[in-house]
DNA sequence: ATTTTTTACTTGCTTAAGTCAAATATATAA
DNA sequence: TTATATATTTGACTTAAGCAAGTAAAAAAT
C-alpha cells in the first residue's frame, strides 16, 4: 500500500480514537458502558445467543464478557438459561427491563450522534453516514 | 437527521470502537500506548508546544496528560523548558531519542494498518484511505 | 469405550488508561 | 489591588479490559 494511503488511515485512527473516547466518556453518566450498550444491542437483535456468539461481533476477553453478562443478569436486564443441547452454553436474552434499558441507551447514542454532527449541514450529514457505511462494509469484508 | 443515517453512524461507531480497541491492545507490547504515540507525533510536528496546545488535538484530561508528559520526560523522549513569556507554560519538544521512538511507533502503526487491510485488494485499500480522509475532513469541519 | 483435545464459560488477579477534585503558580481583567 | 482566568501538577479513585488458570461438557481420536 502507498505510504500516503497508510498515513491517511493512521491519521484517521488517531482522530477517531478521540471520537470513540468521547463517546465512551458520555456513557459514564449512564449505568452502562458503551460496550455494554453494544452487548445489549446484539442481544436485542439475536435473542437466545450464547456469550460466544455475541462475542463474534465484539472480540472481547471471554472473562470480561462473562463478568459483564453476570452484571447484566444481576441487574435484571438479561435472562440466562443453560442450553439443553449443549450444557456448556447459556442462552441469553433481554428481559422487558433489558429492552427498556437498551432503548434508553440507543436514545443516548442517537443524541450523541446528533450532537457530534451539529456542525454539519443536512447534505454533509447524509454524506458522512454514507461514507461511514461504506467504510464499515470495507473493513468487514 | 434521518433515523437511518443516525443508525448508520451508531453502527459504524460500534464497529470502529473494536478496531481502535484492537489497535490499542497492539500497542501494549511496546513501551508506549496508542495515545502516547499520538502525543509524540503531535510533538514531532509542532515542537515547542505547550501541553495545552497539544491537547487541542487530543482532548485528554489535563491531569492525565501532565502525567504522560512526566513519563515521557523521565524516559528521555521529550524536553520540557519553562516558557520565558509565560511561566505557567512549559515548551515541549522531542529529544533525539524521542524522535527515534516516535519513528518506531509510527512503523508499528503502519504495520498494523497493513495487517488490518490485508483482506482488501489494492483498489479497495485506496478507496478505504480515501473514504477515511473524507470522513476526517467532515468531522473536523 | 475411553482417553485426549477442544469448546464454553468462570474466577482470581492485575493493569492501562483514564476521571475528578483540589492545589499551586502565574497571568489577565476589573 | 483585588478578582478571575489559565497552565500545570498532584492525590485519590474508577473502570474497562487483559491474562492465566480452572471447571465442566462435548467432540474427536485412539
Amino acid at each position: 500500500m502507498e505510504i500516503d494511503d497508510i498515513n491517511k488511515i493512521i491519521d484517521f485512527n488517531k482522530k477517531y480514537a478521540r471520537v470513540i473516547g468521547a463517546l465512551q466518556t458520555s456513557f459514564l453518566s449512564s449505568d452502562y458502558s458503551f460496550t455494554e450498550a453494544h452487548i445489549l444491542s446484539e442481544l436485542n437483535f439475536k435473542p437466545n445467543s450464547s456469550a460466544t456468539i455475541i462475542n463474534e461481533q465484539l472480540h472481547l476477553d471471554e472473562g470480561y464478557l462473562s463478568r459483564v453478562m453476570k452484571k447484566l443478569e444481576k441487574n435484571g436486564l438479561i435472562l440466562k438459561k443453560q442450553s439443553l443441547n449443549d450444557k456448556r452454553m447459556y442462552l441469553l436474552s433481554l428481559t422487558d427491563k433489558g429492552k427498556i434499558v437498551y432503548k434508553k441507551l440507543n436514545k443516548l447514542s442517537s443524541d450523541l450522534v446528533i450532537e457530534s454532527t451539529d456542525h454539519l449541514n443536512d447534505n454533509e450529514k447524509k454524506e458522512l453516514a454514507s461514507l461511514l457505511e461504506k467504510v464499515k462494509k470495507l473493513i468487514l469484508k
